[in-house]
DNA sequence: CCTAATTGACAAGTATACTTATCATAAGTA
DNA sequence: TACTTATGATAAGTATACTTGTCAATTAGG
């Protein structure tokens, strides 16, 4: 059997790892308190205000249970809120708050730099290649994942 | 602000999430009882019997506290033993049982299956190129991490 | 030797990230 | 229209994956 420390499922585990170590402390050096898929929800929210929570869900790739806490958390926060959909009594249709704008810009240059430090061992050329692999390795495997990328086609073109 | 489907923390976390399902869809196939970390516990275990659980946790670069929930479970299924160590009282040796051996083995040829069916969009160039990123890239950020990884120098060389 | 700092393990709490099941509502078909 | 299927949300349960705090035991320093 081939080393633990050679594995894809290993190193792809421990650069999660370090991502969300690194996303946790700049956040926090920053003053800022956002998890990593509660700024994706923002940032997903923002750019398709009104939807409702299990399209949110497909647009970041989580599972639907799973994001209902995170929207829990967030509607706490006062970063959104829920409104029962006019259309379809059972939806729920999120919006984010002014105070939700806000959060997710003062967000988005802290989360810029963890993109940088996560990969601070690489070179430009090799973190452009791979993050080509990654999102080749992504696309190819999204249906085998439990909570498929259900994204606009124009938002994920096949190669970056 | 660069596109979130193309920001290399999303991007590992897909990979991640589809490691994480197909690993799960093997092992149930398989009619095998596994999670990932505690397949890595009895790796670890069964080429360094007799550990205590910090360094057990230091071999596979998980957080200490998260490593004792996972060895519960494992004592639990019977696959180790804990004992108290007879040099530091504190500590708690882990020995694998026959049958956690049984099951390490029962399980390897399933883990290695996992490895290239999580791969299977990339040609086997991509996937030795991506592993040898991703092997420098996890080296690198190694001390990012909340739960560095702390294993023998000889097993883990700064290229693969 | 005695105090201080460290370490191994565990408790409690938070936040994912799933599972299955349930409920209400919608949408499809006969 | 009646029946069936599908869907959105939530509840309950399991398993990470961390945080801080506590305790006991060990080690290091003076």
């Amino acid at each position: 059997m081939r080393d633990l420390y050679r594995m894809p499922g290993h190193l792809i585990r421990r650069m999660h790892q370090i991502s969300v170590s690194v996303f946790a402390a700049r956040m926090r050096a920053a003053g800022q308190d956002l998890t990593p898929v509660q700024f994706a929800a923002l940032a997903a929210l923002s750019a398709h205000s009104g939807v409702d929570q299990a399209t949110l869900a497909g647009l970041i790739a989580y599972d639907r249970v799973t994001l209902g806490g995170v929207v829990d958390r967030l509607e706490a926060k006062g970063y959104l809120v829920r409104e029962v959909s006019e259309t379809d009594r059972r939806a729920r249709i999120l919006r984010l708050t002014p105070e939700g704008e806000a959060a997710l810009d003062r967000a988005r240059p802290v989360v810029d730099a963890v993109q940088d430090e996560m990969l601070a061992g690489l070179t430009r050329a090799e973190r452009d290649e791979l993050l080509r692999l990654l999102h080749k390795a992504a696309e190819a495997g999204n249906a085998r994942s439990r909570a498929p990328l259900r994204a606009p086609q124009a938002e994920r073109p096949a190669q970056g």
